[in-house]
RNA sequence: GCGCCGCUAGCUCAACUGGUUAGAGCAACAGACUCUUAAUCUGUAGGUUCAGGGUUCGAGUCCCUGGCGGCGUACCA
């Protein structure tokens, strides 16, 4: 009868066979001994974590009468003839359980060596420490809770090919402590961007996903298609314009934290998907966004590191506010040497980026251009955290002018090692300029550009009920867990990155995009 | 998209300038062992060297095509 089993699931991996064959027929010992290798539940006192915290300074060579029952699942095995030990671990970490034959009999003993590596097992039986001092279970009874079919990665070693450990995540985070860590830091910012906006009085909301429209930033949006409405539709590549509706509906603050979608490639610092945090408050401009996102972004570091300093590229980098502000014009004259405003002439800012090796294309204005020479000499450079200030009206299509000057917008990008962390604005709220900007935009999309989007006029409509005056912020949560983790590809901090597809199968996939 | 690099046992890695039968640790299997903790010790088994083609007396190694991945670049208000 086994045959049949080992026949059917094996077969395009014949490396795990064997392996897979061998516990597949302990599977079937049990099912024959009347031992349910999959039993429905196991009722546990306590975890690995609690354990710890609370006899954690047991003395070497301590019994206790403490009874717990605790489950968790196989790491290490050390069989030492009738004395076993084992490694489990559970959510909250790792316990070391004592076997002793002295204690369970001979049969039972045996039994418990037939465990394998990744197996998930339950105990009962009393806190003690070792000779040496490790804290550990005295065994009294067991049972195995799921049977593992497939061997674990290296125990000391893990995996390390990235390509198995994005596909397999399930044993990356197995095996692999520092992917552990990595999304401790990450749930621990979700909490603490929470927390914190929760005490100054922001309202989570949800928006959605599916729109009519794309719109809120530049770029390519994924299509998909309703059947009942017989619509095609597109998911969102930001959060701004629902979130803004909610602003004009009355709500003084609110944030989404929510997943969004752009059509581009992928990249150390690009996935096709990724969460955007989204806040928007009235009555105050982007000056106090500048203080919110400082602050917010050293809690988050405190919260989930324990401390305002991070490491970059191997150097300690300060989080802790205030953080310096430049306006682009400034930096850019720090780091290109030349001073640019929207108000040259196009042939001047142009004869410019011939000088630094800007490259640029005809429909490009002053502005374009200027964010264009800032984006190639300046921004990789700028270590930070520093807040880059006040962008041209040009390429700011949803945000207010700026108060001293027509041609820019009241804007900020932070910037963290090279990279832009934040966006935000005081909010253009008059719908008038709204509606203009959005047609210059319309302009720019049936020219050819595809990362611009035409005019919203639910949008414009809402805007003309009122919109008070409003600052908004835009923080990639991605990057931010990248900078306070310390890891340099956006696929460590994403649970299951984009990959292509793991069958080579004869794709019928010619254009992604459409 | 383009360029460079990589892919060897279930996992982590070796294999000189193209040269004998592709090696080792972990995992597995058989055995010893009642305070180990990457347990240790003895023994055994385990390979379509990513795939396909080519050059050569001889290919893990060189060439071509393809697959997957990494990095860089392009793209990315």
């Amino acid at each position: 009868m086994s045959e049949d089993l080992l026949g059917s699931g094996a077969a395009s991996e014949a490396g795990a066979h064997d392996e897979r064959t061998r516990r597949l027929e302990k599977v079937e010992a049990l099912r024959a001994a009347g031992i349910d290798p999959y039993p429905v539940r196991f009722d546990r006192t306590t975890d690995a974590g609690a354990l710890r915290a609370r006899f954690g300074h047991l003395e070497p060579g301590t019994e206790t009468d403490e009874e717990v029952a605790i489950a968790g699942r196989v790491l290490l095995l050390r069989r030492q003839g009738r004395l076993s030990f084992a490694t489990i671990r559970d959510g909250s970490g790792a316990i070391q359980l004592f076997v002793s034959e002295g204690e369970i009999g001979a049969e039972r003993h045996t039994e418990f060596d037939g465990f394998d590596l990744g197996d998930w097992i339950g105990v009962e039986g009393t806190v003690m420490t070792t000779r040496k001092g490790e804290l550990s279970i005295k065994v009294r009874g067991f049972r195995l809770l799921a049977k593992a079919l497939r061997p674990l990665p290296d125990k000391w070693h893990g995996l390390s090919d990235t390509d198995t450990r994005f596909r397999q995540r399930y044993v990356d985070l197995v095996v692999n402590e520092d992917a552990r860590r990595v999304f401790a830091v990450r749930f621990a910012v979700l909490a603490a961007i929470r927390e914190y906006l929760a005490g100054r009085g922001f309202v989570e909301v949800e928006t959605p996903v599916l729109h009519d429209q794309a719109g809120g930033a530049a770029a390519r949006p994924f299509l998909t298609h309703h059947n009942a409405l017989d619509m095609d539709l597109v998911l969102r590549i930001a959060l701004e314009l629902h979130l803004k509706r909610l602003i004009v509906a009355g709500f003084d603050r609110v944030f989404e934290i929510g997943r969004v979608f752009r059509n581009e490639g992928l990249s150390t610092r690009h996935n096709p998907e990724f969460t955007m945090l989204e806040l928007y408050e009235a009555f105050v401009d982007y000056g106090e966004m500048m203080t919110l996102t400082e602050e917010l972004v050293a809690h988050c570091a405190r919260t989930a590191t324990g401390s305002t300093v991070v490491d970059l590229d191997g150097a300690p980098l300060e989080l802790a506010p205030p953080w310096r502000r430049l306006t682009l014009r400034d930096a850019i004259r720090e780091h290109a040497g030349v001073d640019v405003h929207p108000s040259m002439p196009v042939a001047d800012v142009r004869a410019l980026c011939d000088r630094l090796d800007v490259p640029y294309e005809a429909s490009w204005g002053s502005g374009k251009l200027m964010l264009e020479i800032y984006e190639k000499t300046t921004e990789h450079r700028v270590r930070g955290p520093v807040f880059i200030l006040d962008y041209p009206r040009e390429v700011s299509p949803l945000a207010r002018v700026h108060r001293d000057d027509p041609l820019l917008t009241e804007r900020f990008e932070v910037i963290i090692g090279g990279r832009e962390l934040a966006n935000a604005f005081s909010e253009l709220n008059d719908p008038i300029d709204q509606r203009e900007r959005f047609e210059a935009q319309a302009g720019l999309a049936a020219a050819g550009d595809e990362e611009a989007h035409g005019v919203d006029e639910d949008y414009l409509r809402a805007m003309e009920y009122g919109l008070p005056p409003t600052g908004g912020l835009g923080i990639g949560v991605d990057r931010l867990v990248m900078l306070l983790a310390g890891v340099s590809s956006i696929r460590e901090v994403i649970l299951f990155p984009q990959l292509r597809p793991e069958s080579p199968s004869g794709g019928a996939d010619g254009d992604g995009g459409a």
